[in-house]
Order: structure tokens, then C-alpha cells, then sequence
DNA sequence: CGCGTAGTTGACGCGTGTCAATTGCTGTGG
DNA sequence: CCACAGCAATTGACACGCGTCAACTACGCG
């Protein structure tokens, strides 16, 4: 396990200086999980706050009628398990093979955050930015056209990659997860893909490897919610 | 204003002592904003945290083609303004007339706490139920069916009334937005809506007064994410 | 009373879900 | 090494739900 480079991964992506961190990764217990392995069940009692240290994995909703729909992906230095303290009503199921994830126990961490405000604040700003990322990946649903979401769905994922490439973007999850994610066919999704790269919007390096080759079509394709919208009145 | 009220909703909603929430109530600040106002814009120095107190507003996000999205709907007692720390995405509209919102200045507020940890946690956990709300909404989205939506928004509006009455929901905003928050059409939003009158499973006491008079066929066609999920292998 | 906006209803076409067939990839065992 | 199985991914054909456009009604306000 490489406490270093995820140590460094967390500062970088985060507000939090290295001190308190530390702190918080003394609670932290690892374990190591194979594709398709579930980190908790919807119901399981909430024992501890998650991180993804290598690796990916899915916060899923199962419907009544078998039907699934994929709520997150969850990437390198993403927290989870916060939101459940109450009812837990997802589960989380590894994609990748040997992902690495770090458990916090919850009342231990809660205890630290009340102790220490540097770290309470830290994860005030943990929960801050995931609201802020599900607000966006609202606005992504909520578009119409399969194109748009598939599109904005790269973006997304070629940002959350950052560490290792701008432009080259793997997608750890199967077509299959994309369209639950997006709340679409898996061949609306195949359908997309190909449309982009007709257009050489993109490349495939492998099936699940995506190259961007024209990130402005794509930004333009995704319609990235323009922060300029400051003359709206009504 | 009627703080003691507010005050007592707090309370019965979160898990927050009164004396906590006294000293954050003794930052606030309180505005009245008619319909069609605006309490930030996007772009806007992120100065403050909010609280609806009373009336109902809209968190919108607007692409550059002109289609408008909402992300969220804001009543009475929800907190507001968390996620824009680093960027403002999203501006926030009042759609209610004589809307009151309370301003509570972010920093004095991170301060309070940061300096007691008892309002640290409530802050926390007031995030992550806000995570958990649009954990369930992401899920909403992501259903196909117009139906499914629209019975599920209005499941959702039910829970969040429920300081009301159980059965009679009212609905503070228009079609229009209900139509953008579920990513519908207006007339599609329409149509679900008398498909349901017609099957008897609502009924209008008002065009924006619904009584839930078949909750048990709005929780089916809702298909509410089944907790019992127990039993899922892979 | 007349205007404007919100809401409903109808007709029609397009986009996307569904079903089915084909291809490609990966791992396993002979 | 190839054969085969099993799954992932793509592609095509078709149906249908929903977005679009348009007309009409209902309600509130000056």
C-alpha cells in the first residue's frame, strides 16, 4: 500500500493541510477487494466512513422490479458512506480488480471531528464538494439528449482522472454501468460513442480507453452550464 | 418572524440540541424576497449560508443554449449555499411570494463551527442528509418512465410537507419547474398528472393542492428503492 | 371586460428503448 | 496452440414514449 503517494493525492485534491490528515489515516484500516465484491450492503449498519484509495467502484439502487441504477462512481480519493448515518440505502460493489479501500470507523472519526476543527472542517469540505458534484451530475440527468449526457459523462470523467492524463481518459466501468449511470440503454450508449468518434470527437485506445481528441466539440456537446449566465433577471 | 417555530422545526428535523442551534440563530440575518427574486446568482462571492424559513425557492442552473434545469427545490427549514465554497454553479430564485430566508455569514459561521463541535456535527449532518436528498433524486432522474417521475416527485414533496398533512401536498411551483426539476416536458408533466387523476390514485383540491388519495399505487408506480435488497449476490 | 400567463389536451415526428443478431475480447481447458 | 464458452460491445430493425407544435381552457389582475 502506498500511504505516501495517497497522502499526497488527498492534499493535493483537498483543502486539508497534511497534519490533520494524518490524523484521520491513523483510524484507517484497509482492505482490498476483487470485481464485484460489495464494501456494504443497503441496511447494513453504518460502521464507518469509506475511501477509495486504488481502483473503482459503484453506489448502486436496486428497484423492486430488478431494474439498477448506478448513483456514483467512486474514483481514487473519493469518500463514501457518508450520507447513510440513518438508513443506508444503497450498496457499494467494487468494479475493478484489487481495489484498495480505506475504512474509517465512524464514531471514531466523528469523535476526531469534533476534537479537531481542522479536521471537522475537512470533512465539512468533503461533503460541501460532493454536493457539489451530484448537483452537477443533476444537471447531466436531467439533459434530453443521449449525446449531450454521454458527452458531458467523458468531460466528467476526464476531470476526475486529472493525475494521469487530460486527454487519454479510462473508463474503469462497463458500458453497462455507463448507461445505468446516465439513465440510458447500454446501445444508446454504444450508439454515442461510436457518433463521437465518426465525428473524431474522440478515439478508442482500447474499449476502454478513450482519447479526446476535440475537447472543445465536446464541451460544446455537453453545453458545460455556462458560469457567464449573469444577465438572467425575472 | 416567527423564530420560535423555526426554531422547534429545527429541532423535531435534525439532531441538533436547541442550544447549539441558538448560537447559529444568533448569526442570522432574515430577508424577505418576493416571487422571481434572486438570492445569488451564479458567480456571486460565496458570503453566506441560507435557510428557507418560509416560502419555497429554486436552485437553477442554465446552459448556454438557453434550456434551464433545476437542481433542487428549497423549503422550509432546508439549508442552503453549502456547495459553492470553491465556485458558484447555480444561482437560487424565490418562487413563492413573501419568501423569508435566513443569511448566516459563512465566515462566522465556519468559525461557530470550527470553535463548537456540537454545531460542527450539526453542520455536518445537515450535508450529509442534503447528500442523501439528492442521492434519492439522482435516482428519480434516472428512471424512464414519465409516470414513475412524476409520482415520485410528488412522494418527495409529500415527506418534505409533512409538517402539513400526509395526504394533501401542496405544490409551491409550477409545472414549468416541476417539468425542468424531473427533466420533462410541461405538457408531459400534464399528462402524468391527469393519468393519475384518471386512475384515481390523486385528486386536485386546487390545480397546485393535490390529495394523495391511492398512496400505496403512488409507492408502486414510484417503485420506491426497495431496502429490502438484502439478498443481492454478484 | 380584456389581456397575459398557467395549465390542459390533441396530433405528429423523432429519439431512444427493446429485441435480435453479430462481432470482439478474455480466460480456461484440452 | 487452438477450441470453446461466456460475456462485453457493437450494430441493425422496429415500436413507442415523449418532445414539439398548436389550439383551447382556466384563472388572476388591471
Amino acid at each position: 500500500v502506498d500511504i505516501a503517494l495517497d497522502l499526497s493525492q488527498q492534499i493535493a485534491a483537498g483543502r486539508c493541510g497534511p497534519g490533520a490528515f494524518g490524523a484521520l489515516h491513523r483510524l484507517a484500516a484497509f482492505a482490498r477487494y476483487e470485481a464485484g465484491e460489495c464494501v456494504y450492503r443497503s441496511n447494513d449498519p453504518p460502521e464507518y466512513w469509506y475511501r477509495v484509495v486504488h481502483g473503482a467502484a459503484r453506489t448502486i439502487s436496486l428497484s423492486t422490479d430488478g431494474r439498477r441504477h448506478i448513483v456514483d462512481f467512486l474514483l481514487p480519493g473519493d469518500f463514501f458512506g457518508f450520507g447513510l448515518a440513518h438508513a443506508r440505502q444503497f450498496c457499494v460493489e467494487v468494479i475493478h480488480p484489487a481495489t484498495l479501500i480505506a475504512h474509517y470507523p465512524r464514531s471514531d472519526s466523528e469523535e476526531l471531528a469534533d476534537s479537531n476543527p481542522e479536521i471537522g472542517r475537512c470533512i465539512r469540505e468533503l461533503a460541501f464538494d460532493s454536493i457539489a458534484r451530484l448537483q452537477r451530475r443533476m444537471v447531466i440527468l436531467g439533459r434530453f439528449r443521449a449525446l449531450e449526457k454521454v458527452s458531458a459523462f467523458l468531460l466528467e470523467m476526464a476531470e476526475r482522472n486529472r493525475p494521469v492524463d487530460d486527454f487519454v481518459v479510462s473508463l474503469p466501468m462497463s458500458r453497462y454501468d455507463i448507461a445505468d449511470y446516465l439513465g440510458l440503454a447500454v446501445e444508446t450508449v454504444s450508439r454515442a460513442l461510436t457518433e463521437l468518434r465518426d465525428r473524431e470527437v474522440i478515439a478508442f485506445r482500447s474499449v476502454r480507453q478513450v482519447r479526446l481528441c476535440n475537447r472543445r466539440a465536446l464541451d460544446e456537446l455537453a453545453d458545460r452550464l455556462s458560469a457567464n449566465a449573469t444577465r438572467w433577471l425575472l
